[in-house]
DNA sequence: CGCGGCTTTGATGTTCATCAAGTAAAGTGG
DNA sequence: CCACTTTACTTGATGAACATCAAAGCCGCG
């Protein structure tokens, strides 16, 4: 019988890919999972690294990257929770393709990968889920890749100004949790060019700045630019 | 008993993902499928419409694009047999989220959807089977992507001549596929720069070009290119 | 032919990266 | 807690990369 102290079942994160475990591989689950913290601009792994465990973030904000021949990063994506540490390259690939840092104090859930695979196995609705839930965070990168390419300096600042707002914060308020050359490194623009775009919106009205703190004032004004560029 | 005359049972594409299944299902995916021909330009579906059946490409080549406000088209892939064309999309969207057009006469093998997901739910190896055939196609996509965003005009040109050369052709010589329209449309660059772009190359004796027909002659120089930039 | 679409090349202007120099902020050691 | 160092941020000036516009050549097709 399953074990009624086990953390799992009354995880709010059930959601993500295990509403269909009955309470037997609930406790199975616990028992092959770990939980791992990290503190902010801690390396959770690194580009390269074996792939042993389907991860995925509990609280907390990571930056997913590759990292260039020439050294400097390429953001290519910034998660909350709910969304997976381990992107689909945890069944394609042995080794992670990307490396992963927590940019916000973070905590990530660790579940041996053999026991999600036998899961997989045994349990096809639990398959179904997992494969849907993998796909929606890899057409989101996708899209917001595409997004990105598409748009112009001015437009990408303003893009990513409302994911962090909408997606991120859900809220007009927050605090921005990566330097500009991260953001740089996300919208593949120099710090420069976005330092001056963020000045030019200020200037303009559409966004007030202290220092990380970013106050959209004119959100509609943004949305326009977004879609423009 | 499984029908010894379905086509499918040596059909080479059972490699893609359907290596695990027995007879009575191999006969059974042989009822729930249709063979699909589409010419050169024809549309096999557009954006938006309702996704019904898992398809793959048999012979042949498509472009997977999505169409902006503008009008203009943005190619996320231009893909060959053994590579499906649903994406993951198929598990975790109701419709699909970009088009695909044949851009050479095209055979698509398409499977009921419904099938599919039956399969998943019952055959855990075949589950996982489909599961890392659908992660590697999506990390191919994402890769690529990254690759073309993070070099610049004569990189990517360089980066999309090695791609159809080796990736599509694997010949030295090749008829392009797309118009320099599409090219362009394919690297987020303009049209015109494409084809200066192609024209220097040739003047550096890199590449020769008659109409449609390449021929690579330096493809070390090529890379080389789409290395730096 | 002659029309329309694709291709090519040149000229021009815009967008963007790079460089440089300075300021603010955030660690670091005494 | 303060001087010191380092890192992040900011702004302007310059040039390179790239888009856009325009005009002409080419090619397939009715």
């Amino acid at each position: 019988m399953a074990n009624d102290n086990c953390e799992c079942a009354d995880c709010r994160f059930r959601d993500i890919a295990f509403s269909t475990l009955n309470q037997n591989e609930v406790a199975s689950l616990c028992s092959f999972r770990t939980e791992l913290s990290f503190n902010k601009g801690g390396l959770i792994h690194k580009e390269g690294d074996p792939i042993h465990a389907f991860k995925y973030l509990k609280s907390g904000l990571v930056k997913v990257y590759r990292e260039s021949d020439s050294g400097d990063e390429q953001i290519i994506a910034i998660t909350r929770p709910f969304e997976f540490v381990s992107n689909m390259s945890i069944f394609s690939e042995e080794k992670y393709k990307y490396s992963v840092t927590a940019i916000e104090d973070s905590i990530i859930c660790s579940i041996k990968l053999e026991f999600i695979k036998q899961l997989v196995q045994e349990h096809g609705n639990f398959a179904l889920e997992l494969m849907t839930k993998i796909s929606q965070i890899s057409d989101k990168i996708i899209l917001q890749t595409l997004d990105i390419r598409s748009r112009n300096l001015i437009g990408r600042v303003a893009y990513i100004l409302l994911y962090f707002t909408r997606d991120i914060y859900n809220s007009q308020v927050f605090d921005l949790p990566v330097s500009r050359k991260e953001i740089a490194d996300y919208i593949s623009m120099s710090t420069a060019n976005v330092i001056r775009t963020l000045s030019e919106f200020r200037k303009d009205g559409i966004i007030k700045l202290y220092g990380k703190t970013v106050e959209i004032v004119d959100i509609e004004k943004l949305e326009m630019i977004s879609s423009r560029g």
